[in-house]
DNA sequence: CTCAATGCAAATTATTTGCAATCTT
DNA sequence: AAGATTGCAAATAATTTGCATTGAG
């Protein structure tokens, strides 16, 4: 099945590009470092090399089948573009990722590039956030 | 003048920090790399290493005189503090960056935290913006 | 004088690249 | 078979760290 998303996006059908399509797929946290990918195939006893990872991440992204996020320092993770955009939250006590959408957000900021004499072609909002204390109930 | 922000910082006045001071505060653009900052010292005839400026940077940074922002890959920028919080747009035509304040965007995410059960400690927001083609007038 | 701060070189971390061997079509 | 793709090791880029020396209070 996703050997046509692959096609479609005009890249060989590879086995290195669709096992790391497919664990993108099955990710539970839907965003990972290209070491997590790494690791999960090292744990799939498959036979794959980091650089490689690398490589095919970028072409995924220039492809438009993945989204790469440069939040707080250290690594860049990756996520699979399911289509419909959104921005992200990040509990900063358990690193926890949540992503949302708020569309007056989104109209607010064409409106500012607008505004300035710009149009907007991408933007990035990360909202770092604590769980609210438990007031005694 | 600026020893003191120094000393209220509780850090000790010494000749590097209070020169990558001074080169924040005259900087035209207000945000600038350690390499910039480095460069700049340079080219005054100072002797102070690529490292101390990173060390005093994270320093300033602590000390909440100075904020990083990891724009788009590469390295990492860094701004004077000088009080009013402000998000930013970078125009990816000539690289520039420009401030902005919006008040109703800060509101919709404190209230997008909450909705979710938590509290917003930090955000980051940027815009990345195209000049408007001049319509033939 | 005492300990924090600095310079320099070496170390780390994240990511990229060269190139010969190996797949996809 | 022809050219794209991969693995591995070596190269980069950005930032950090160890340690002997210097400097601030």
């Amino acid at each position: 099945m996703e050997s046509q998303d692959l096609r479609k996006a005009g890249l060989k059908v590879t086995h290195p590009r669709m096992r790391i399509l497919e664990i993108l797929e099955a990710s539970q946290s839907r965003h990972m470092t290209a070491e997590d990918i790494y690791k999960q195939l090292l744990s799939h006893e498959e036979d794959i090399g980091l650089a490689t990872v690398y490589r095919v991440l970028t072409q995924f992204e220039t492809a438009g089948l993945v989204t790469k996020h440069n939040f707080e320092g250290g690594q860049a993770v990756f996520e699979l573009d399911r289509g419909k955009h959104h921005d992200h939250m990040i509990d900063i006590e358990s690193g926890r990722v949540i992503e949302f959408v708020n569309e007056e957000i989104e109209r607010l900021q064409r409106e500012i590039a607008d505004k300035h004499g710009y149009v907007l072609e991408e933007h990035s909002l990360v909202l770092y956030v604590r769980p609210k204390k438990k007031t005694g109930k």
